[in-house]
DNA sequence: TAGACTAGTTCGCAGTACCAACAACCGTCA
DNA sequence: TGACGGTTGTTGGTACTGCGAACTAGTCTA
């Protein structure tokens, strides 16, 4: 066992994984909700930024792009999102998202959004900035960009 | 209306997403590790704490009890974790880690706090604190007990 | 003892995710 | 021009996840 004095060490990695099945379960509640899997609406989500080469995606969801390929066949086939090839590398294909796409990305995105802001509203704000720094901070020390997606409005 | 005051907001929402996507990632990288998919780790770690019936098992990690079933079925086939029958309620059933599980377990959970306590290690220690305490207000708000799964009822 | 209820299982289905192998295409170098 | 190595995305095969409906078997109650 580890010693004692690490509880809070302890704590905090424990606190940190059963955070994450919560914000998982609140995304895939919100996302069922427009009939779509998690991995789907996190899909669309992705693109709600433009077009996205299937390289790309791969790397930004962390997944083979075996895998990749079959989630964007079923979103297409619903007519979420489309693959436009591209006119200067015709082995490469962007995805985009449709109007109906764009339409649900948006409304799954403000779902999700509202009901974690829901949820952390029931710390006081002080808390919630500091949680937001840091969680911030982790996120830059890990390499991952903490885009502000809506810093200009 | 939510203002430009609700911007802190929005960027809490993301990066709560994100966090969590992070953990699951090196979550299921630990799992990985320990050739164990997630699921089955996160069984093995539930179980550490005791034996658990299938009902309450599926409360816990939120399953359904199909989905639990065919779960813990391929964990027996390795022998991690073994049906021990009720001996009062001839329907129900225990599921026990083996020596085999328990170790594995363990090592998982270790190899996962870990992991964690050293991302988090790039994070001056006030503000762990206060991620610790803040996240453990939320699980709490939340209806989840923030202990380490020992107690029984 | 009949009927209601509960614990787990089975079955069918859709989706997720990996790996290995592959076709098509790009840029380069001879 | 054309062969070559690297890239892009796809296919095929396998295992796992997760749900709902229908089911078996056992328990409890009236």
């Amino acid at each position: 066992m580890a010693a004692e004095i690490g509880s809070m060490e302890i704590e905090l990695a424990a606190a940190l994984v059963r955070l994450s099945h919560l914000v998982q379960h609140v995304f895939a509640d919100a996302s069922r909700q427009h009939e779509l899997t998690p991995q789907q609406a996190q899909l669309l989500c992705q693109l709600a930024g433009g077009p996205v080469g299937m390289g790309e995606l791969s790397r930004l969801l962390h997944l083979e792009k075996s895998s990749l390929t079959g989630l964007v066949d079923r979103v297409e086939q619903r007519g979420l999102v489309i693959r436009i090839r591209d006119a200067h590398d015709r082995r490469a294909c962007q995805i985009s998202l449709t109007g109906k796409g764009s339409e649900l990305a948006h409304e799954c995105h403000d779902d999700v959004t509202s009901r974690l802001d829901k949820l952390a509203g029931e710390l006081p704000s002080t808390d919630r900035t500091l949680l937001a720094g840091a969680i911030g901070q982790l996120l830059t020390e890990h390499g991952q960009p903490v885009t502000v997606s809506s810093s200009g409005r």
